[in-house]
DNA sequence: CCTAACTCTGAACGATGTTCAGCATTAAAC
DNA sequence: GTTTAATGCTGAACATCGTTCAGAGTTAGG
């Protein structure tokens, strides 16, 4: 048995409040510590520090995705993938302020291994697959990226966000011609449509 | 005339010096201060605060890209924007802590618009050259991501980061067989071979 | 009962971005 | 030529950040 006092939290709550955190908008120590009702420097008995926490909870996130969803055997090679990666997206843009996280650090992960693995048993030839992941992890950054700049409000809807791009969407007309015709598609590429349609067109190709 | 005493810097020095800063690893304003001379507060003058100088910084950067690649109407329509894609990943890579920056933000930017702009020239229909970017930019940001967490030394020549890349990549082959026999293509995924095959396939799809 | 392992507090340390009063410098106004 | 106003910069400070650590308190094993 383990000696000392009980623990006043444990590893899976504080990684909760770090997510509601980083939702807000700003990950402390200090917010992190006060939200489990513990000092700074008793964060540092549950994670070695903060970026380990950071990871840990990255890993987390990608793990939520449905790796069944890319075995599932009845279904064709495509729909399996596109089904996997849509519903890869919505999971992480549930929390589009770690996402630059899992870009930038988690795909050395477990869990990361994973993913892979499943995707290369649909997706057999690794250059075909990494083109994919590719698509989907950059499309889902892309995406990402804008929400970050907003404020700390709530995500919006996707219908919402669009229209919200297309109205601050303005560009002379002279400069850019061609991208002033096409801003309706341009507020659109957020969408949920637009982010199925070039990936469909990506694997058509592999 | 302006009144008050001479400038002792001037904005595109301050730019030079913040991007030596982030090839070191880390930008931070007094050290910025210190490579011009100056003190930190005096920083205050020539940019409202830290993000300015990034945004301005990350601007710059894609604006070395050479537009005339996808705008040169003697090749075809892949051809330029193959050339056009390999000299962008050419140059963010030589800066590549500057990459996810470059990602997160400049994307609103009057460069980025110019970039939108002749890509559409050669892709006219926006959700096509969408694509094209989301693949372009994922590829980068997964290969800079990767360099980010190296150390502060200098960026390795391609054959050498893909041979590190392949000596570190165990996995256990019982529980990952699919990633296990395709480890060197896998080490390969950070190549300027893999980039143009993936967006190549990717182009013949639109 | 004692000891060793453990958790947590409270205070501190160094580093960060940013602000600001004050001084120096320069051009315009008179 | 003298005054005035604007500008550049310093030096010090502020709040906040991640992190460390001595010590107090708590628990189980010997």
């Amino acid at each position: 048995m383990k000696r000392g006092p009980q623990r006043s939290a444990n590893p899976e709550a504080l990684l909760d409040a770090a997510l509601e955190l980083i939702d807000a908008g700003r990950l402390t120590m200090r917010a992190l510590a006060a939200q489990v009702n513990l000092t700074p420097g008793a964060l540092y008995t549950y994670f070695p520090d903060r970026a380990a926490i950071v990871t840990a909870l990255t890993d987390r996130l990608l793990g939520a995705a449905d790796l069944g969803l890319l075995e599932d055997t009845t279904r064709t090679r495509d729909e399996r993938i596109v089904t996997f990666a849509l519903n890869l997206r919505e999971v992480l843009m549930r929390h589009p302020r770690a996402v630059p996280s899992i870009l930038g650090a988690a795909f050395t992960g477990p869990v990361a291994l994973r993913v892979g693995e499943s995707l290369l048993g649909a997706l057999p030839d690794p250059r075909a697959a990494y083109t994919v992941m590719v698509y989907v992890l950059g499309a889902i950054a892309l995406e990402a990226a804008e929400i970050e700049e907003a404020g700390p409000d709530a995500v919006a809807p996707e219908a919402q966000r669009i229209a919200a791009r297309r109205s601050a969407f303005v560009v002379d007309p002279e400069a850019f011609p061609r991208t002033h015709a096409a801003a309706d598609v341009i507020a659109a590429y957020v969408s949920t449509e637009q982010f199925r349609w070039g990936l469909e067109r990506v694997l058509s190709a592999l």
